[in-house]
DNA sequence: CCGACGTATCGTATATCGACGATAAGCGAT
DNA sequence: ATCGCTTATCGTCGATATACGATACGTCGG
């Protein structure tokens, strides 16, 4: 081992080992960031906050895309829970799952 | 079995359209997921937060990858901007772009 | 100059995404 | 019961992510 390099202490310190009990943590910050790693589901979730509630198949309009990749990025997003559908007659609404929401919020302050 | 969706204003408003300009908005939040949408390069960027500076290939000892794959993570991050990396003699140091952080929590938090 | 070492890139195999059209499934109304 | 509308699922195709080993690149030490 070529032990200190005369000044090398800006960089790589000696490194207090990281545990693994974040693996989790980042399991979940992973996956809810997988469901707005894709530039659709985040217009998806913007056009869900900026009407309060929530929205039917509008979202295909909005979006131009078929309506079966609109289907399948909800999919996504209620899988990874930040999404919920609620069954209205014929219809589906979507709204966001704010406690989801909140969750992604406070894991990615508290990076 | 009707269930009383008479007056359906609880659910799909009528809709004030939401304009595109927050497809730049999106576009950003997409990419900056996107580097965070997979557990290992999460625990990445955890490690190098942990270490309050950069580091150099102890990341690849940490996580039970091979080294390339984990080069290819770090250049994932360092393309999303979330990561740096400063060449330090025969070695390269890794360290959080804060600003690059910044620019993801406010944009998760704007949510 | 030449190895030793740390890192990046290349090449490749497999898995998954993202998109679409076509089709099935559920509900309301006729 | 049947038709029409809305949404979900299926099957497919191209593009890309992820993983790895092998190899090229750059820097330090002798």
């Amino acid at each position: 081992m070529v032990k200190a390099r005369a000044d090398s202490q800006k960089c790589c310190r000696t490194s207090e080992k990281l545990a693994l009990p974040e693996v989790a943590w980042a399991e979940e910050l992973a996956k809810l960031s997988w469901a707005l790693a894709h530039p659709a589901r985040v217009r998806i979730v913007l056009l869900l906050l900026s009407r309060t509630s929530c929205i039917c198949g509008e979202i295909v309009e909005e979006m131009s895309l078929a309506q079966s990749t609109v289907s399948q990025h909800l999919k996504i997003l209620k899988e990874a829970g930040l999404v919920q559908g609620e069954i209205d007659g014929p219809r589906v609404c979507y709204c966001i799952n704010t406690p989801a929401m909140a969750k992604l919020k406070k894991l990615v302050a508290g990076l």
